[in-house]
DNA sequence: TCAATTATTGACGCCTCGTCAAAAAGTGCA
DNA sequence: TGCACTTTTTGACGAGGCGTCAATAATTGA
């Protein structure tokens, strides 16, 4: 029974290692330049080893994935954590988007990949649905403030919206603007000089559009932020530092 | 050299044959999916003659992106000559936004493609800069709409952010949502039951927070809208048609 | 009509994925 | 320890994809 624990533990730590070998081959050549071959050879075992671990190479992608959202989760729980008004949070969280796109890079685009059918299709259910409940689970993370500051009359949410629905329009300016910086192969080109301080004036903006209380004006607000950073950005670097340990 | 052009006509024409084929595999199947071989076979011409009009399988897909953006520039260029204040031609820009990503879904789904690195580094800096072009171009139909909204004392930008910056926040928000929605296995599952509806009264509560004038309610916003969608609605599917046809 | 140019073809080299029979390693019992 | 049985590892293999290029076919122009 211990002998058993202990091959399944060989086999875990070797699983893992697969992923370490296979994540930057994935973040400096995308998709296409990762292959089993490749993963194998690096890591000295056949190919037909990696597929004892791993049935399909989009398997191994979602379980990046996976890391990659886990350590988003952290992040958002972490602001979540922070006391203060729920617009504070709220904007913590905020925080936690911009130093998840800034400083982990890499894991938002494993992120990316998955938004790929292609290989959403071919991967098993049971992984699939991990991702989800990351997903979900950083959406109630959200859609709990939000219910926290309709609870302190701080915020209304207007009545076609459900709370979800309000932190949807959060989510997608984040990842859409998140996205855009980084395959927008040239925003300055455009007129966009600094994506971040947009999109933060643009959240502000809309908590304010929203009437959500305490109003900020955007001098306020960057003040704030400067704060929130202050505080949270040491805990999130530890977070960050946790994943890479672990992994 | 009547000749020569009718020749010249000939490739054109096959050129645009080997996109019209490639399109719905792209769809369908992905980039993945893709294969020259089924081009080639498709089409009853040897796969070298597919090499003679595309270099790569990368710059077939930056083709049809390039068509799909253009009926995307279209759109927005149909939006924004409607008469009225600016922020109705804003609204109507919204409308674009939501119209191409209903009606055009499969445009949506390979301008998705070439946000892919690896597939935008394999092709021409030519193309690329069609794209570019593209990309400039509605940019710049939507800066000219902020900037005659200032012109016009509608508005007024927060002074960290250029006009571009400002419509940043919009593309964000619409581009960010748009992916979700298609991407994401199941949005209802954690709440959000019409993102549509949800974008659209983001983006009301955006202009608001910018005290955008005239400010609307979001009843007044949904009314306005389905006018502005009774309007626009006939003459987006008309352009939808004729880039059919044209391809 | 025929040489010169241009276009088309598809077999080829190289690569990748995922499989599977055979070989190797590990296990437990006498 | 020796030996039969199970589990794990291996890497050659089939299928199929990309992009090339020498050979073939078609077209042109004199």
């Amino acid at each position: 029974m211990v002998e058993l624990t202990r091959k399944q533990r060989e086999i875990e730590r070797r699983t893992l290692e697969i992923l370490r070998v296979a994540r930057p081959i994935l973040i400096a050549e995308g998709f296409q330049g990762l292959s089993m071959d490749r993963v194998a050879s690096q890591m000295e075992y056949a190919k037909g080893t990696i597929y004892n671990h791993f049935p399909n190479k989009e398997e191994i992608v979602l379980a990046l994935a996976v890391e990659s959202m886990e350590l988003r989760r952290n992040l958002f729980a972490q602001s979540a954590s922070v006391v203060g008004p729920a617009r504070i949070r709220m904007m913590a969280l905020g925080a936690a988007c911009e130093f998840f796109t800034q400083h982990c890079t890499d894991d938002f685009l494993v992120e990316q990949c998955i938004r790929n059918q292609s290989i959403w299709e071919k991967s098993s259910e049971q992984r699939q649905n991990l991702i989800r409940q990351c997903e979900g689970h950083c959406m109630g993370i959200v859609a709990s403030i939000v219910r926290d500051a309709v609870f302190q009359n701080e915020l209304v949410i207007p009545e076609t919206l459900t709370a979800e629905e309000l932190v949807f329009g959060f989510w997608a300016i984040n990842y859409g603007s998140q996205i855009l910086t980084y395959s927008s192969p040239s925003l300055p080109a455009i007129g966009i000089n600094d994506p971040f301080n947009a999109i933060r004036v643009h959240c502000c903006t809309l908590l304010n559009g929203f009437a959500w209380q305490p109003i900020m004006m955007h001098s306020e607000y960057n003040e704030a932020m400067k704060q929130i950073n202050e505080t949270l950005q040491p805990k999130f670097w530890s977070l960050k530092e946790q994943q890479h340990t672990v992994n």
